[in-house]
DNA sequence: CGCCAGCTTGAACGAGGTCAACGGGAGTGG
DNA sequence: CCACTCCCGTTGACCTCGTTCAAGCTGGCG
């Protein structure tokens, strides 16, 4: 749970298609794509307000945007695994990722969801303590780790930022442990919606009409459940009146009151 | 989770009484209680090395030292209240604590324990996300917020530290995670047993002799498990000869190999 | 001595896991 | 266009691990 910085995005584009880049086979491009000598492309990012980099001033900006690269990713791609040597920060420009660790035996949890305008990598160490994979495409702005940190201690404001950002990551993921430590089947599935839906509220889409990236097999990992599990419950809240399954990936709150009953247990 | 910066400590006083304080009924008491002019106290803190501070220079310290006050809690007393208005940050000098959060029907989940050299607070939010009780007689070194948070604008390398204290903190509440989302009761517990002797080997004590402050309530409460399962799982590991109980408090580790095993799953 | 809090142990129960089957949509190939 | 496969979600039947409920047991403390 690095995120919760300002999670956002979800909307299938939008800016990004507007920037008219060439996505160049999903590989790097240089500075978001921007027209050749633009002077300071970071300033035009549409993740900007909502993301770390809000922190920087111009020139810092100037100086973030001409070692940045934009990469893409697909869905069920990879964009580092734990213990990966952590090379990099990134921000998530559209789309999203889980973040998960494994055991032995392939029992997985997902520690966290990745939105546009979240932030990546906050680990200050140098391993990477979680695999990030893409639920669906995902953009991303990836910064390397010497430059990034180097405006880290140079920028008093980013680095406030940044202990904001890590400060939200362990309440929430305090949170998540209450969740997984104490609360039932259902509770957790309507505290998990919950949690979707004020996301979405904080970036001005609908808190009610849900858009949701990720498989029943995910919720049930990031819930500490079964996928059965997360069916059967899924169904019991549909049966029940409380939520609406319009079309695939889409989750809509019929009763909001009922739900926060649910999830306060 | 804030803690695992440097945990350490659980020696019952050591250089606290050293110290030749007067405890002063509990309460507050000026700059560590060190004799009056002492031009320097911070610097001769005996948890500086491995507290935050450790980031500071002799001026910033004089600075804290002008502004900081130590206090003491007894055994179940809590620090703060979850909702709390969040305004001063400390660091445990002596003793443990643990933190909480609970539900309206009094299910508890413990978010973390920490021990000497700790920092607690890391919070830069308004608001506690957790109640902090001790589960000991406790020393606390006490900054007031506004102080701190202008010597970590000013200080690089204080800025740098909270950030990988953060980060400790996220990767562990990440490790939580995987524990009370997918580890059984055997697991779990062996999982804990092997922390607390990860932290007493980081302070230089016996990794194998474990000093256990808490009560198998908080045990079970921090590992999402019922006292009576607690109990029972103890005896089993005690049982298979994998630990040993000696005297009240102390845990030992007969056979570390198998506990490993066991945390492995 | 009696009381109380913390720990342990036993017996029965149940929430969620496991195993298995099935259905539907997307992609592929004939 | 259909046949086939694969993946995901759903549903049912059964089982298990941990919970719940209920005693006891121990040690500290008035």
């Amino acid at each position: 749970m690095y995120e919760t910085g300002s999670v956002a995005g979800l909307s299938k584009s939008a800016g990004w298609s507007a920037m008219k880049m060439v996505s160049d086979a999903g590989m790097e491009v240089r500075s978001g794509g921007s027209a050749v000598g633009d002077p300071n492309p970071c300033a035009d990012c549409d993740v900007r307000s909502r993301a770390v980099c809000a922190a920087l001033d111009n020139s810092e900006l100037a100086e973030l945007a001409s070692v940045n690269r934009h990469r893409s990713l697909e869905s069920g791609e990879c964009l580092f695994f734990e213990g990966d040597p952590n090379e990099a920060y990134y921000v998530v420009l559209d789309g999203s990722l889980k973040l998960y660790k494994l055991l032995a035996d392939g029992r997985r949890q997902v520690t966290g969801f990745l939105f546009k305008g979240d932030f990546l990598g906050l680990t200050f160490a140098d391993e990477h303590s979680v695999t990030a994979e893409a639920l669906e495409g995902v953009k991303l702005c990836q910064m390397p780790r010497s430059t990034f940190e180097m405006l880290v201690g140079d920028s008093h404001s980013l680095g406030r930022k940044l202990l904001q950002v890590a400060n939200r990551g362990i309440a929430s993921a305090q949170e998540q442990m209450l969740l997984l430590g104490r609360k039932t089947a259902q509770e957790r599935l309507a505290s998990f919606l919950l949690w979707l839906s004020a996301r979405a509220e904080d970036r001005g889409d609908s808190p009610s009409k849900l858009y949701v990236p990720m498989s029943r097999t995910d919720m049930g990992d990031y819930l500490g459940l079964t996928v059965e599990t997360v069916s059967r419950t899924v169904t019991k809240l549909k049966t029940s009146g409380v939520i609406h399954l319009a079309d695939k990936g889409i989750i809509e709150i019929s009763d909001l009151d009922r739900l926060e009953d649910i999830a306060a247990g």
